[in-house]
DNA sequence: CCCCATTTGTCCGTATGTATC
DNA sequence: CGATACATACGGACAAATGGG
């Protein structure tokens, strides 16, 4: 795999798709480091920025986590908690607010569920911890 | 609203800061433009890169779209279609795979509910256009 | 159609800070 | 301690896409 840069798709884009089917295929496993931004560059004959907006998508795809001075891993999926919508009640997806995302303390990448109940109450759950289930009634 | 450069808090996520604000009080609409990266830089009296960044954050967030030789606008929530969640299924919110992203269309930043019915049956529905419920029951 | 101003995309050089090993 | 690697931040330069005239 390799990068076209008279694409009309950014370079960036290309990268982190590229990199997206490796993880998506398992050739990149859970746990495993990404080669670090140097290789990458060498690598696909790219610059540096390219490479760390390529880097910035995955994470806030949830695929990937960087830490400093050490390099980017793969995200293994965590559990989810089982969690009833209630009776009455609807549920969208969507990303959270700066704010949502400290006091929920969520990584970069994972949407929220919001929960809307009957009367303009609306409660937010992170949504990579979550499942929300209709149980068949009884 | 200004940027502090000796914060312990980056530029680039002040300017984020700053511009989420001013979207989500309504004073960038829907539809609008942000002020251009060479516009922000003179502003703020920061670098190039620290404006591409804190782009980077709000699409990742799904606020905005970004058209190369355009723009940035900000996004208009579509209208959100009401989906009745089936008794016996479960829902969870997560980010689409680089294939979902193609199929069904979906910008950056916006995440998907993946339905889960009985069997292992799943189905995978837009984030930003579907809001699930669960009617009272009669 | 071309021309042009605007705007984002990309690369490079440089520098400093911080975290890991 | 040093070597490595990523984070932040500035500057310059050119390429490429858009939209208007």
């Amino acid at each position: 795999m390799t990068v076209d840069p008279r694409s009309h798709t950014p370079v960036y884009v290309q990268v982190a798709d590229i990199l997206r089917r490796r993880i998506e295929s398992g050739e990149l496993a859970p746990g495993v480091s990404l080669p670090s931004e140097a290789r990458l560059t060498q690598e696909y004959g790219i610059g540096r920025e390219a490479v760390r907006m390529a880097m910035s998508i995955l994470r806030s795809e949830g695929l990937v986590s960087t830490v400093r001075g050490h390099g980017t891993r793969v995200r293994s999926s965590p559990e989810r908690q089982r969690v009833e919508l209630p009776a009455g009640a609807s549920v969208v997806a969507r990303m959270p607010t700066g704010r949502e995302r400290n006091e929920l303390h969520l990584d970069e990448g994972v949407p929220v569920l919001e929960i809307r109940h009957g009367k303009g109450e609306v409660e937010v759950k992170p949504g990579d911890q979550v499942e929300l289930t209709r149980p068949t009634e009884s």
